[in-house]
RNA sequence: GGGCCUGUAGCUUAGUUCGGCAGAGCGACGGACUCUUAAUCCGUAGGCCAAGGGUUCAAAUCCCUUCAGGCCCGCCA
């Protein structure tokens, strides 16, 4: 057993690892006798499939005064003997393309015929007609290699469906699925939005370190590396959010960055071990103001993808428009669980949690851990249309600001959809003795063995021990956002590469354990 | 970590219940065809059924192990 036996079994060779087709290349070596460039450097394209469509769709069964010229993908070839059809895509939509030999020439319709199959990628310029059965298409006058292909395409009509497949080769799934291509052509939409959605109320964006020396600004595990000539560890960030406060105090007043964050948990369907973040800090704001702000970035992107406040996700009708449902954690479980909190003893507390199998209550000590756990076993779920929860217990919250009148709660809510936690935030902590004291607790946490409890980050007490204004905050999870306004619900089906086991012998071989050495 | 399900040709899949020579469509290759569009028609090649082991006269099919993936739960922002 062990390594040796279990790698000897994957050796593969070269044309075990690549789907690369030998008739295909055997036809590069054929066109290259030919003289033809068979990966030529620029083609001057003129049109887009999207604007050819447009400026052509009245147009009749007579060619086109007007000359288009565009390129694209080949997706199916039709040939009838001196005739062709061919279907040519780029990214917006596809085309038909008419060939024929009267108009090419017996050598380049023959070149056609012989050597461009679909997958590959050309140029063309002709005319535009409309066929007798009523289809747009280029009469083609002259066509250009671009690009052979040498990977054979997934078939023309099922096309490419194993989700296995499509997450490990996005770049197929992006060439045969429009749904796909479709989805993340929102979810950049989406992003462009969320920033012109800020832009216009002047935040500032900003990037702060992704390699941090101290972890915080969330309770998560992270993935440590090591920097060879600093000589020290690094961890990825887990959050952006104790950089950003920094930068309150530096007097930014309103921030935001866009993160991708790293977290060493387990992948699920909705979550990922990197993922996109946008954190919002404002200051002289507090948490209902960010409240509305989420609200706000919620309808106006609904709005603007969708194109109304109501979206359709996982068979339910989501509605989007103002204002939404908010209610304390304390009556959120007192709808869920059906109990009276404030009135119930520590003792009774922990009776009904038992009762009720209620994961984490066996090792629970306070009233506020039994709140936390109580909603997230009865209410969580329960929270399908657009709901803020707020004031969580201070024990969970180390990073929020006490509430002005609630003893033992924060100034912190969370924004859930479907279920899912969409958004954090809270009057941000910006006592410094406070905020010390509370990442002295998370800090002996950790040394207890709690491995999703924070770093003590001196410099950052500090920054606040400077002065940082009264602030709101909140961070949005921006991939379970694109996730609602594109109706996916696998956040796997939002993020272009997610992370997937690496099949053994896949990769060629692995750098050297201590890698990154000059 | 636990449960359920899936893996058959380049792709989409039938066959697994109840063991009996692994089938199809598309694609590829060769041929016919000047308005087709999942073109059509004729012909050819291609898979040892995710990997390994076991039961059996006989295994894609039953059993075990492993690998990868999906869904759910646990854990976790």
């Amino acid at each position: 057993m062990g390594l040796q036996a279990e790698w000897s079994v994957y050796t593969m060779s070269d044309m075990d690892r690549l789907c690369f087709d030998t008739t295909k290349i055997d036809k590069i070596q054929e066109l290259r006798g030919r003289g033809v460039t068979v990966y030529p450097y620029t083609f001057e394209r003129k049109d887009t499939v999207e604007e050819i469509r447009e400026r052509f769709s009245a147009i009749g069964h007579e060619k086109s005064e007007e000359a288009v010229s565009t390129a694209g993908r080949i997706y199916i070839v039709r040939q009838h003997g001196k005739t062709i059809f061919a279907d040519m895509g780029d990214s917006c939509g596809r085309i038909q393309l008419y060939l024929r030999k009267n108009d090419l020439g017996e050598e380049q319709f023959e070149l056609f015929k012989q050597y461009v199959d679909a997958g590959d990628i050309i140029g063309v310029v002709g005319h535009v007609f409309r066929t007798k059965m009523g289809e747009i298409t280029i009469w083609v006058d002259r066509f250009e290699l671009l690009t052979k292909s040498v990977c054979p395409l997934p078939e023309k009509f099922h096309g490419l469906k194993n989700v296995e497949t499509r997450y490990r080769q996005r770049y197929l799934d992006l060439i045969m699925n429009d749904e796909s291509r479709e989805t993340f052509r929102t979810r950049s939409r989406i992003i462009a939005l969320l920033r012109q959605f800020l832009f216009e109320r002047e935040y500032l964006e900003f990037e702060t370190p992704t390699l941090q020396p101290i972890y915080g600004g969330a309770n998560a595990r992270p993935f440590t590396t090591y920097h060879n000539a600093l000589d020290q560890k690094l961890y990825l960030r887990i959050a952006p959010e104790l950089y950003l406060k920094r930068l309150v105090v530096g007097g930014f007043d309103k921030v935001f960055e866009i993160a991708k964050n790293f977290r060493n948990e387990d992948i699920d369907t909705n979550h990922n071990p990197e993922f996109s973040m946008v954190e919002i800090y404002e200051a002289y704001r507090d948490y209902n103001d960010m409240m509305d702000l989420t609200e706000e970035i919620f309808a106006h992107l609904a709005e603007k993808v969708c194109g109304n406040t109501t979206v359709l996700f996982a068979g339910q009708d989501l509605d989007f428009s103002r204002p939404w449902r908010r209610l304390s954690m304390e009556e959120a479980v007192r709808e869920y669980a059906g109990i009276d909190f404030q009135a119930m003893s520590l003792e009774e507390l922990r009776a009904f949690g038992l009762e009720h199998c209620v994961e984490g209550c066996e090792s629970a000590t306070t009233r506020g851990e039994y709140l936390v756990l109580f909603f997230e076993h009865f209410g969580e779920k329960q929270l399908i249309r657009p709901t803020f929860v707020y004031d969580f217990p201070v024990e969970n919250s180390p990073l929020a600001k006490k509430h002005r009148t609630k003893e033992g709660f924060t100034e912190r809510f969370e924004l859930f959809i479907a279920g899912m936690e969409m958004a954090n935030g809270f009057s941000e902590l910006n006592d410094p003795l406070d905020q010390k004291a509370r990442l002295e607790l998370q800090d002996a946490k950790r040394r207890r063995g709690d491995l999703e409890a924070q770093m003590i980050d001196y410099d950052f007490i500090n920054a606040l021990g400077y002065g940082m204004p009264p602030t709101g905050g909140v961070g949005i999870g921006i991939d379970r956002l694109v996730m609602l306004l594109t109706g996916n619900d696998s956040i796997k089906e939002v993020l272009l590469f997610p992370q997937m086991k690496t099949i053994p012998g896949s990769n060629g071989s692995e750098p050297e354990q201590d890698g990154g050495e000059e």
